[in-house]
DNA sequence: GTCTATATAGGGATAGAC
DNA sequence: GTCTATCCCTATATAGAC
């Protein structure tokens, strides 16, 4: 029979655990989530959960990882572009996700936090990004250059953020409205009050 | 020597835990943050200090009932009139501040969590407020009315919270810009490419 | 690779003295 | 109004058996 590699069966119970604790820390945040209780919903006792991670922080930051990864992943297989309403979607569909990376961004505030790294490494990656995604829509002549790309970006990536904020307290806030409006003023050719072309939807 | 009022020094000392509180809250999160450490903050023993309050949750309500309380108060007092820019400008004078609101907005979102209607409450009436100066803005014509106020609402509150959250993880980021930007895109008689005017800094 | 048992620390909350 | 002392719970992390 075919003979497994060596770490055949911890791979799989490494990513079981990190899926778990993904799903936890959405829920209960860093702070309130209890190693024991992701321990258990792996059918594992607590040292068995840290046969595989070394601490709390550890786990926090190769779940982080393991996040921002197979998102990438899942971006570039798709369109080969990553697409600024992405960002938005995927958030929709997994609520634990949202608040996961709100509330850890707030708390990754603190220098001192274990996550502050991932964080502040990452949002200048978004935002470039962004910027890039937009700059190639206005070369295209199909966005204002008014606001030059970087500034731009900032603002998306604070109007994509705060929109998700606000549904996670408010579940009926409609999250692409406010994108399709900030393109709508974003599109070329409008002059102010008429009737201006229903922006694409990615 | 005039006598005082029965409740002279328990006011003081309540307030001084509130404010004390409200830093700390805003600096570990809510589960982060011990009564001890809020009680040696204020000189005083962990029971002293659930004297005044009779449990962690009934703290963190009330501090963020004060909180509320002393914005709107201020708000007034400047103006009559609630100004958008006052939520940002706010925020980056209290560091801190911006933290606890964006993170216990964002543990909030759980049912179970104490500070759940209180946000669940505030949002509409922030979003309330902002509309009604968007439609004064727009009666006096100097604003598009091409987004209706309700929803430029949403979209100005949520520019708001989600900029303050890029700030707190890059304190460079300009609070101020992306609001600038957003207000020139919704200036009325604007052609899409020219020179706009700079919209007005309040 | 996974367990039981335990060390160590800290949390919220209460009883009862002063 | 404030204290000391204590209860009981839960947390992370480790030691050592299987």
């Amino acid at each position: 029979m075919a003979k497994r590699g060596p770490y055949e069966k911890g791979e799989a119970k490494r990513t079981e655990i990190l899926h778990a604790a993904l799903e936890i820390f959405a829920a209960e945040g860093y702070r309130g989530t209890s190693l024991r209780k992701v321990a258990a919903r792996c059918n594992l006792s607590l040292p068995g959960l840290m046969h595989y991670f070394s601490s709390k922080e550890d786990l926090l930051t190769q779940v982080l990882r393991m996040r921002d990864e197979t998102a990438r992943v899942r971006q570039t297989e798709r369109t080969g572009e990553p697409s600024y309403r992405d960002i938005i979607r995927e958030g929709a569909q997994t609520p634990g996700l949202v608040e996961l990376f709100v509330s850890m961004a707030a708390a990754a505030s603190d220098p001192e936090h274990p996550a502050h790294a991932h964080f502040a490494e990452r949002y200048p990656v978004l935002r470039e990004r962004v910027a890039g995604y937009v700059r190639q829509r206005m070369d295209e002549g199909r966005l204002t250059t008014e606001i030059p790309p970087e500034r731009l970006a900032v603002l998306l990536l604070a109007l994509a953020d705060g929109i998700q904020l606000q549904w996670l307290i408010d579940r009926s806030t409609d999250m692409e409205q406010p994108i399709d409006d900030v393109f709508r003023l974003l599109a070329v050719g409008r002059d102010g009050g008429g009737e201006a072309p229903e922006p694409e939807r990615e």
